[in-house]
DNA sequence: CCACAATACGGAGACACTCTCCGTTTTAGC
DNA sequence: GCTAAAACGGAGAGTGTCTCCGTATTGTGG
């Protein structure tokens, strides 16, 4: 990569935080391009779509998604701290741009999005936590990874989409006590 | 209302249907005025934004699924049984046009929305049901029903975010489970 | 160190969508 | 029928996405 462009990609990237940050994800394109000093060409060459911008954004978002997910599992809590704490740092971690929770939804059962690999190290990363807690006799007989996911992501959304501050931990306990064994 | 502006309107919100149909609630509304044979001004005369457009399109919505919560509460099933055919019939409901779940999450909180005041018809209906199931003694001890409402159409979201039909029962088990006495 | 291919830049502009404004047309009551 | 009020419609301003290609920058082999 030359180093113009490398340094391009930066500003990119730093503006477009900034940007979503004040706007959310569904900000103006080339308005990140005008902050950033770079013509609209630029960003785009960079990143063909928005997906591939909040992807790149979102660099290592899931190795601390998959890293929070062992910890949890570390921790050897009982099965209804552990999943609130996990299921709590998972919300924040795909709330962190307003806007992204919904994004994520839809990157989920897309293959084509750019953001798809990383769902799949998310999906993963709660599989090993529910399989966990599954092997120790703790939930329920019946409970799917996947659906879990959907169901925390979905409390994600709402929570993204509700003007201010929603507190998630109400919902994430039902879903919680949805799981555990009783 | 003069004939013509009736003629209009009807015309109109018939089109969206196909429309929204067609390409979600997301859909240009450009198209919807072309396709129904009358200019911008008119559609925006009648309709100044999306979301009132939706809302008419969805007129009698909040009453249908206020007589379901009735029905769902006359039929004396088991608080379980009973739920999940009353989440299973609210999540058809307001995912009825895609993309329209996620617009009724956002209006949920947005007392501006056109929506907003059926959304609080829809909130009274699952007050009732649960609250209903809560006096049975049927339900954990603290359960709020904005919440359930909230995780409930947060199901629906997700679900009208996968790319095609999404079977929706399991995740609706599991909000059922963490909501029932165990 | 410099020439020159390869690479990247940038912004004008085509296209799409939203929404408004106002001259023209339609309606309904008298 | 006449007329005032109501409604129409589409041109056009504003905003955003995305592409194309002439111009500028980079780094490498001589």
């Amino acid at each position: 990569m030359r180093a113009d462009a490398r340094r391009n990609y930066d500003k990119i990237l730093a503006t477009a935080r900034i940007v979503f940050a004040e706007k959310g994800t569904d900000g103006s394109l080339d308005e990140v391009a005008k902050r950033a000093g770079v013509g609209a060409g630029t960003l785009y060459r960079h990143f063909p779509t928005r997906e591939a911008l909040i992807d790149a954004l979102m660099k290592d978002w899931a190795d601390r998604v998959s890293a929070d997910a062992d910890a949890a599992i570390a921790t050897d809590l009982p099965a209804r701290a552990l999943l609130l704490g996990w299921f709590g740092h998972f919300v924040e971690h795909i709330t962190l741009h307003r806007g992204a929770a919904s994004k994520i939804c839809a990157a989920m059962d897309d293959p084509s999005s750019p953001m798809f690999r990383k769902c799949r190290v998310m999906g993963d990363a709660n599989r090993r936590v529910v399989e966990h807690l599954g092997a120790r006799g703790e939930l329920r007989g019946d409970v799917d990874p996947a659906n879990v996911m959907r169901l925390v992501s979905g409390v994600a959304s709402v929570a993204d989409m509700s003007p201010e501050g929603l507190d998630v931990r109400p919902m994430l306990e039902v879903v919680v006590d949805g799981i555990v064994r009783p």
